[in-house]
DNA sequence: AAAAATAGTTGCATTTGTCCACTATTTGCC
DNA sequence: GGCAAATAGTGGACAAATGCAACTATTTTT
């Protein structure tokens, strides 16, 4: 049973509950403010709002030729978010595709010059804005958190470390 | 410039350029996950889907006569977006509302029954899911992680730890 | 050759978030 | 007292994102 306070007017006297122990509110919740502080920063980027677009921008341009599948995987997207996501990115002309000629279901994505471009300009940007936006936790601490969160997402999405092929 | 790979057709074969060295993009990857296990397990409870409806039930039930605009600024969005969140819940018989006696433009939020019931039912499916969602990671390094998100968390929101009034 | 699996596309319904303008109430200032 | 500014909440419009399921095309299995 939690303890019991009562109509608080402002949030220095409210507790979370047990939300106040629970590691998946502060991700929700950092989520939240995280991604609305990289939205302001990349406003009017092409590449603004929503999980996805970033990434795949990365990704795409650092592995010439990859498949939205692949991307789709690492960002926890179905296949059929990814699709829009890549159809909107050709229509703003980052990306270009082109079906694999060994697998012709599949499909192999390039970045365009302007897409290369844009690529170049993100990269600095995010890498400072999450230094920025976590400024207030020691540099230290940021990357104790970065590390043990990197090992669970690369469990989650079976990217096993060891490149075993 | 990024190391360069070319097209990889599984994800064992992908590195994740600066993002691999990016806290935002972890939260906001972890965000995705977690938040579709936990409305996995809330289906059909009556508080699935989306950041708020959970935390705005516990809150009130341990807070009776907590206003929206505090929920508010706990849970980071703004007041129509609370407003719309806690319209839903008193349509589902979760919450009422009634105008604060000393306050008149102010709410003072309760929970019915329903919501009471419902609250003792979440809480603890909310805190096993956040257990098991990270038990990957030893018990001992989700603390960590959780001890110095929450202290972010508390900064960002303004939060200040000690009660000052 | 048929069946199952894989890659991607499309449509649809639901939800969410954001922006902005509007009302009501309270507070502060002259 | 009275007017301006701040605060609490509401409502509407609009743009996106999400998830689901059905559908085509291609490859692999058997």
């Amino acid at each position: 049973m939690p303890k019991m306070m009562s109509k608080p007017t402002t949030i220095e006297h409210v507790n979370l509950d047990v939300l106040e122990d629970t590691l998946s509110f502060y991700i929700r919740t950092m989520n939240i403010a995280v991604s609305r502080d990289l939205d302001a920063r990349l406003d009017g980027c092409d590449v603004a709002r929503g999980t996805g677009k970033i990434t795949t921008l990365l990704l795409v341009d650092s592995h010439p030729g990859i498949r939205p599948s692949v991307i789709a995987q690492i960002i926890m997207k179905d296949r059929s978010a990814m699709g829009r996501l890549i159809e909107q990115m050709i229509e703003h002309d980052l990306l270009r595709r082109q079906t694999s000629a060994s697998e012709r279901r599949a499909q192999e994505l390039y970045v365009t010059p302007k897409g290369a471009e844009l690529a170049a300009v993100i990269r600095p940007i995010v890498t400072k804005q999450s230094k920025d936006f976590f400024s207030f936790i020691a540099e230290e601490e940021q990357a104790q958190v970065m590390d043990i969160l990197r090992r669970a997402y690369r469990k989650m999405v079976g990217m096993t470390g060891e490149k075993r092929c």
